[in-house]
DNA sequence: ACAAAATATACGACCGGTCGTTTATTTTGT
DNA sequence: ACAAAATAAACGACCGGTCGTATATTTTGT
């Protein structure tokens, strides 16, 4: 039966939505299990702990998004600096219809628990490093097209790109709005990048 | 008496230093009060909650910078844009003595309660807007300077600023080094924004 | 001026509740 | 019947916040 690997997977996607919306701490075991209705005994046959639990959760949660790039990236006809815009602006609708609630886990918990969870930091960095290559990549090929501009390194491109995405969610957060994330695709990806 | 104000200012000080170390949820009442010698008691005193305290702790954290930042700007005689970039150079000093330690507590706190918490919510997005502010009467006192470019809006470059330092803050705090924080300046301030 | 009464402040034990984790029991499969 | 997996109950610790009391200060009466 599959019902033991979908409850972990469910476990996991509840854990991805509360930790994404409330954070680490404020964040309880018991509010994970009582929302997919698993005994609170069975988590810890699943996870070692909060902590590892939070870690698994990091890397189910950046999996959907590194597919959607990829897709963008293969799948699409257009250059890879329209993929990436085009990848963006799905994100943004994503985040509108969502109500502008949480921003990005990776962020969140980078800020929360990025430098006291070993184990945590850990999943952080890898799972920022594989979505930043990610994008170095497509930028690298843009370069080549000359879709994007080549006086300046992919790599210090890329890390403006997850940067300032970072920090713009974490505006949207406050004011509520997608207007900074708007103005991160102008900026960048409609400014700065272009050749 | 000034003990009861010092008092004050004292769980302020080590509010901020816990906040921003450990966030929202991990610090508790009992940790700040014990830290600073003040009975649990008189806590409630001086603030009306734990939430009301945070909000008073974000206001009493950005002060310093905005005075540091303000002194930079006015008694410097240097353009304003290289004192925008000599005030950064001397918060990556400040934060590589830390250890990387903590982060910025906007930051932190932005992606922890920024959306949960009201109070919280409301002093984050002033704390923000003034340290933004004063960031975008440099540029655009500079752009009249003709030291930083006039082909993008100070506001724009002003939301660059600090997003990216928001997100280079980020992967400061995972990869436990300041070079995230040196590549913002190198970016931003010595190539982006030049005329 | 001074003792007594009234008021304000300081304080830590304590509240109900929740935390992450462990353990003992029940259920299941063979 | 029995080992293994599932689960409910229980654990001690700690949470934010309160509240009765002890101490200090001010006000009053003479």
């Amino acid at each position: 039966m599959n019902s033991k690997l979908s409850k972990r997977t469910k476990l996991l996607d509840q854990g991805v939505y509360l930790l994404m919306n409330q954070g680490y701490h404020a964040t309880g075991i018991n509010e994970i299990v009582n929302a997919v209705q698993v005994p609170k005994g069975s988590f810890y046959s699943y996870f070692g702990s909060k902590e590892e639990f939070a870690a698994e959760s990091i890397n189910h949660y950046i999996e959907p998004f590194i597919q959607l790039l990829t897709r963008h990236l293969q799948h699409s006809q257009a250059d890879p600096l329209t993929a990436l815009k085009n990848y963006y602006a799905e994100l943004i609708v994503a985040v509108e219809k969502n109500g502008y609630k949480g921003g990005c886990l990776l962020g969140n918990l980078m800020g929360e628990i990025g430098d006291t969870s070993e184990l945590c930091n850990q999943a952080l960095k890898s799972a920022v490093e594989r979505y930043k290559a990610l994008q170095y990549k497509a930028l690298l090929q843009a370069q080549k097209q000359g879709t994007v501009r080549n006086d300046r390194s992919a790599e210090i491109m890329a890390n403006l790109l997850v940067n300032n995405w970072q920090g713009a969610l974490l505006r949207m957060k406050i004011e509520q709005s997608v207007q900074p994330l708007h103005e991160f695709c102008d900026t960048l990806l409609n400014d700065y990048f272009v050749a």
